[in-house]
DNA sequence: TGTACATCAGTGAACGCGCGTTCACTGATGTAC
DNA sequence: TGTACATCAGTGAACGCGCGTTCACTGATGTAC
């Protein structure tokens, strides 16, 4: 597409844009801040300094601004962990689950809210489809590395495997009863690494099609 | 304890019990029947055929008729995991993967609540205690299954990582967008069974301390 | 340069609904004398 | 056998709150003539 000129109507919609941002980002912020299950339109309104109707001028609905404030939270994921793989920080699988772990811990909210949408069958339409892209790069990182690091690079089944497995540290592990903080972390890396090495032997990842 | 006379005050007592037990069935029914957070009291209260105000008299609040509710769910998957162990159809991780997994799918509820109460840190007191004991079983049930079956039935680590890897998969692949949900079971299987193969595989788990 | 009109961001207040929980009351059953 | 009283299961209606969303309006800016 060749540069236009661009018109009035052009820097109106492109301020449009920015506003919209500006919602997702408070959005964001909010998230970060309070409870998961907490979060609504007027604490969001609040963040972002206006007021609860203004949001409507920019989304439909909740769940879209939910969803646009969750993608920003798989950009964030993925520039990191290509960071640290380009500054040579990540040399086996191991690494990988840690950093991949230690983010979601630090930013719980985002581990909120993807359990939330791999739980929630309510989504639908546009908001859906939007999801489901931002959730398959996040897989297809996974796979990236796996094939960097891996053994079984061609398989896909082996770095959803992964992909799972450290889910359900973080679900299954992350309240764990009556231990502190430190505990259930130290337990749940050691799980991690379990895992990691299972996968990165090369022997243990053959037998199965 | 000896036999003491059944007093009418015991009898009362005992009465009670029957009723509260007929009030978490009916929980326990709703739960099966619609969308797990669309549950409520009224619902359960029409399903029990009582009023609301009734259930107020045998539990104190919405949560802890919730957490008996679970537990009689847990109840449920331990006893049938028993019953297939003594039918001699569990020889291996992969068949007890299967029908873990199997038994959560058919039952969402249980599924849907396990996750709740994973990932809800709301929870406190008493049906905190009463929650964490049931999850301990659990667990404790996973780990004399893989001491049966599994290479290393003297580690905890890795009947933790099992449970929590299978927990994994189906959070993070059951509601796979697109997918019909034939294939999305099949696609989980494999999973499970990559799993369960690498912990069975004798050289795979001595790696990690 | 001025006037009438259209567009649209922004807003405070209100709507409507769902839901957990409580209240004030009824009626049955058991107990004391 | 009868009467006064206590206990407690059960209930319909109401309370109170939170929250997503909509409404009716204001005010600024741009456009047409």
């Amino acid at each position: 597409m060749p540069q236009q000129h661009q018109t009035f109507a052009d820097l109106k919609q492109q301020e449009r844009k920015t506003r919209q941002r500006v919602i997702v980002e408070a959005a964001e912020r909010v998230y970060g801040k309070m409870p998961f299950e907490q979060v609504n339109m007027r604490a969001i309104a609040k963040e972002a300094a206006i007021s609860v109707s203004s949001i409507y001028r920019y989304f439909p609905d909740r769940q879209s601004l939910f969803v646009e404030a969750f993608i920003l939270g798989t950009r964030q994921i993925i520039a990191r962990v290509e960071d640290h793989i380009a500054g040579g920080e990540i040399s086996g699988l191991k690494d990988f689950a840690r950093m991949y772990m230690d983010f979601l811990l630090e930013h719980d909210h985002y581990f909120r809210m993807m359990t939330h949408f791999m739980l929630d069958g309510r989504l639908a339409g546009r908001p859906l489809e939007k999801l489901n892209q931002a959730a398959r790069t996040v897989l297809d990182q996974f796979d990236r590395v796996f094939a960097q690091t891996g053994a079984n690079g061609g398989n896909r089944l082996y770095s959803h495997a992964f992909f799972a497995a450290l889910n359900g540290i973080l679900i299954s592990f992350g309240k764990y009863p009556g231990r502190d903080p430190g505990d259930v972390r130290r337990h749940m890396r050691k799980l991690a690494d379990i895992v990691a090495e299972m996968l990165e032997t090369p022997g243990c990842t053959d037998a199965t099609t």
